[in-house]
DNA sequence: ATAGACTAACTGACTAGTTAGTTAGTGGTT
DNA sequence: AACCACTAACTAACTAGTCAGTTAGTCTAT
């Protein structure tokens, strides 16, 4: 019976395992993921979990590395297309906000990542070096913008985690309503803009 | 056999357990606490666990609940002592960057709450009330200060998202330096200060 | 005081059901 | 024929939860 046509097209079978991997840790969480749940959502055989990522860590581990280049990724178009410093910071907050659609709404997931982090040293790994990439590009936008080297740094760490802790309340805990979220947003950008002589960007707040 | 003496002292037993869990939480993670692990770290059998939590899932709630508790009751004893506005939120800040001691440094926690609230109802009320106190008690603290109620309450889940985010970045991402992290809080809370009128508090920068 | 009844706290062996991971084998493609 | 992708059946280890039984201590009644 071996050999079948895959559910959504040829072969992308391991995609398939990575995205069955994401849904369930989105709606069951970590602590009850399972190779024999990965298997049921992707539609594959446990046998083909080991056949393509060895053992459930590793796997893990890859469902998270997707997430994080799917998001590098994102970031990177946006650089492309938009030279204004500020400007693009806007846009990468808006994604950092944004539904990420591999699966329903996988941003759920990104708690599952820190957590998981604070006791596997390579998913930390993996967080560390996405941190401070998130931090630098603010930081050289920053410096574009007319900050000097010191203060762009402390403002980039600053707008980042901004970013993470409101992107909690409003999204688990739910403690904050979309529109005050991007009004503090737009508070803290218009700060910027004041500081370096530049106009403030608005939010594209068509994103929930 | 039965009915031994307990390894601390008379009978905290539930209490021992409750260490256990958080302890193997913060070292193993959630996804590999079982009730066997538990019950090696508190030095109980597993039928204990269950005398006392009836099912893991239980267990793990209250562990949460315990960790929650602890965290209002300092905030409690701070506000009883401090009545100075600015200086309440600074000290309150502080305590969320302290190693929380019933355990090594449970802190580390924290994010498998996050975690767990993404997918578990219960876990979830239990940090959208810790979040909403925590909000409500910063906005009433920048009200007497001298904000206007609306503008209170943006301040306060702005320096509530801040202290959560930069509490990942410094001890999770190990993107920002001890340094860097108190120099941010200290700019936040000098603007709120130059806008309120008031005078801008220290942190004890003691707390690593 | 002391025996006996009762209870709360606790154990550790047990069970039924999972679990991650293995393997022999199958069908299609090159 | 050789290989890749994949499965179904399997196993050894582990899992949460149960349960009968043990103990220390408390509360009567004599």
């Amino acid at each position: 019976m071996g050999g079948r046509y895959s559910a959504q097209d040829a072969t992308n079978t391991s995609q398939n395992i990575i995205n069955g991997a994401l849904s369930a840790m989105a709606e069951e969480g970590i602590a009850n993921l399972t190779t024999k749940s990965v298997s049921r959502r992707a539609d594959v055989s446990t046998g083909s979990i080991h056949y393509f990522f060895d053992t459930k860590e590793n796997l893990i581990y890859s469902a998270f590395a997707y997430m994080v280049k799917a998001l590098h990724n994102e970031t990177l178009a946006i650089r492309k297309k938009e030279k204004d410093p500020l400007k693009r910071i806007a846009r990468s907050i808006e994604v950092h906000f944004s539904p990420l659609h591999f699966v329903e709404d996988a941003s759920i997931i990104w708690p599952q990542f820190w957590a998981y982090s604070g006791s596997d040293e390579a998913a930390a790994r993996l967080f560390r070096i996405f941190s401070a990439r998130m931090i630098s590009n603010y930081a050289a936008d920053l410096k574009a913008a007319g900050y000097d080297q010191d203060k762009a740094r402390l403002k980039a760490v600053e707008l980042s985690a901004l970013t993470r802790g409101l992107w909690l309340e409003k999204r688990l805990a739910k403690s904050v309503r979309p529109k005050e979220c991007w009004r503090i947003l737009e508070n803290a950008l218009a700060a910027v803009a004041l500081e370096a002589g530049c106009v403030a960007p608005k939010f594209n707040t068509i994103v929930a």
